[in-house]
DNA sequence: TCGTGACATCGCGATATTACGATTTAGCGC
DNA sequence: GCGCTAAATCGTAATATCGCGATGTCACGA
């Protein structure tokens, strides 16, 4: 269980530096919050679609910052079917929080 | 001692967002590992004549880069005589970190 | 295999960021 | 006052990001 890199805590925060990524991450951590899908939210994650009209963006723009934000490691895609679910990588953003104060 | 709203959150994020500014916050860390100052550097910060240096990086950019690590409230500025000073805002550091896990 | 739906990727214009040199503002010593 | 230095701001070109519609790819069902 290493530490992030630099480039890795860079891409994190320029990922959540921005409104809607930052708040589709914390929406993230109920997935039960989003309508009913085939497969449980909080095992599989959430459907890009749900994510996308909670964003209220085209789901181009939807897809992109899920794209971002899992380059940053920051969430965890897991396809079925024709279906991405999108959950939260905690690992990653546990090692966010433990960075600040100890890098930054 | 509130917490810190999205919009203060996104900033801060977005200015962490960039490998310079990243690495000074990390500097500011330990401000007597800069040349010597008229002023102790960690009482009062680190001249701006000195993040430049170690940044390389022209007389603007640096100054700029503090504009935007100051609007993040991630440092405080302290003005004596020509000299701008900066040190790290422990207390908004802290909270960043404490909003990674609950509000993240 | 043909159509449909879900998602990723491409291409684009609009906008924001980056980094710089030049200029301006302001403090200091003479 | 004058010159010198420190720093902020201005103007800029280059580059990156944003958000979208259009297109491509793949899974599914009829």
């Amino acid at each position: 269980m290493g530490e992030l890199s630099d480039d890795q805590l860079v891409s994190a925060f320029k990922a959540l530096g921005h409104p809607t990524r930052l708040a589709i991450l914390g929406w993230l951590k109920d997935g039960n919050s989003f309508p009913p899908q085939d497969q449980p939210a909080d095992e599989v994650g959430v459907c890009l679609k749900h994510i996308q009209a909670r964003a209220n963006v085209s789901q181009s723009t939807a897809s992109q910052f899920m794209a971002t934000l899992q380059r940053a490691d920051l969430v965890i895609c897991t396809r079925i079917g024709q279906f991405s679910h999108y959950r939260r990588n905690e690992q990653t953003i546990a090692k966010l929080g433990e960075a600040i104060g100890a890098d930054v």
